[in-house]
DNA sequence: TGTACATCAGTGAACGCGCGTTCACTGATGTAC
DNA sequence: TGTACATCAGTGAACGCGCGTTCACTGATGTAC
């Protein structure tokens, strides 16, 4: 050991964590996920992370800076399950998209606490930059592939992109949020809420007069 | 004057208030509706009813009694709303069903902290029975309405009402809260967000071979 | 390799605050006679 | 109509609590020489 042991007590049995700042984010969002957006606060992290109250503001200037990042962490990741999900639009464009939508629900269900912090509108929402261009990003990347469907109004005219994924986010976000996305407590599992939102994503592309192959169809 | 001058600064000027109880509701929903729902507190709601701070347990067991009537009183307004646009399918039941989309989102944007309340799962969600059963009622009606549309899967049996009520109601629910359900702190107008379910369930029904009438045609 | 020192990430005690809730109480109301 | 009394809806003082945040501090780290 190259430390002393009259600090063993502390994680990591340091003075100085080394990562007290993720440690943090972890133990908050642990929080969250057990007692709700309202049941965080920082002293309850601190001491969950094995550290006094005051050394969290080492790292955060306030407790809605924690939050923050926790939801810019939260749209990050987002962002990259969807980017995954979406695989460049294979095998087929349909199906991939739709394929975004569950791993929408499943990004909901597994990061309570992340998907909290990005939607709870508290005091301001989305107000850092940061925050707002983080959602963005991953809004950007349903709009693309939205794009790519083929998608048509009934008189003919190309369905608008943005449109449709500011429609579709609603309806996943709806269904997340309705259907409880605190594990055990919503009304419907996880699977059940991605069968729901992809029958309903696809009846919606029908009503776009996009052709949809597959189990998907007939199921909305 | 009836009272004695000694009490002239309590509202009404009596020692018994006379309608505390809703005066209670009243003050706690324009909290929430201020400061959202983690700005509520019962001290400041008996501060603005001009009581002391322990008179509100004449009428409510705690705090989350307070939060409880609020959210059942919501889903017995919300359900009259719906009802009432509903109109029993006049003139004709697509119409009405969408109207009923509009009276939802003006709900929503009308009345935040009843709507907070109702869907805020906290600790427990529509934990007691009545809160539950209001709930239903007006998800029943929904389902009714949507009953009458005369939807059919593509394989063109007659599509299940009450999957296309939860589907429509999470779309409802999912612009209304991402559209900020916070006067003036969405990214869309009320009349935006009206327009944007109202052409993305007219979408969604024209994927269920309803046929749509009128302007809302072609606008999903 | 050893030492001096700047930097940094922690400590722990303290603050003021508002909250939820309880308690014994008291002023007003309305009913029985 | 007048009086006694039960009931009820308030009061206000007090409690313990946990929180966010600040402050002067100190222990550990790493760099310059």
């Amino acid at each position: 050991m190259s430390w002393s042991n009259k600090h063993r007590h502390r994680p990591w049995g340091r003075y100085h964590h080394g990562n007290l700042k993720e440690a943090l984010i972890k133990a908050a969002r642990d929080l969250v996920a057990e007692f709700g957006p309202q049941g965080f606060s920082l002293a309850e992290a601190a001491r969950r992370a094995g550290v006094s109250a005051a050394a969290p503001y080492r790292h955060f200037s306030d407790r809605q800076a924690l939050m923050g990042e926790i939801a810019r962490q939260g749209f990050g990741s987002l962002a990259i399950r969807l980017h995954e999900a979406w695989n460049d639009g294979l095998p087929d464009p349909v199906s991939a998209f739709l394929r975004m939508g569950n791993a929408y629900i499943s990004f909901a269900a597994g990061e309570p606490a992340a998907y909290a912090a990005m939607f709870q509108s508290g005091p301001r929402p989305l107000e850092p930059p940061e925050l707002r261009e983080a959602a963005d990003k991953a809004f950007a990347i349903l709009v693309g592939a939205a794009g790519r469907l083929g998608a048509r109004e009934p008189d003919g005219t190309p369905a608008d992109p943005r449109r449709m994924a500011l429609l579709v986010w609603a309806l996943a976000h709806g269904i997340a949020t309705l259907c409880g996305q605190r594990a055990g407590a919503g009304l419907l599992s996880t699977s059940d809420a991605q069968r729901l939102l992809e029958a309903g994503a696809a009846t919606y592309l029908q009503g776009l007069q996009v052709r949809i192959a597959g189990p998907a169809r007939g199921a909305g």
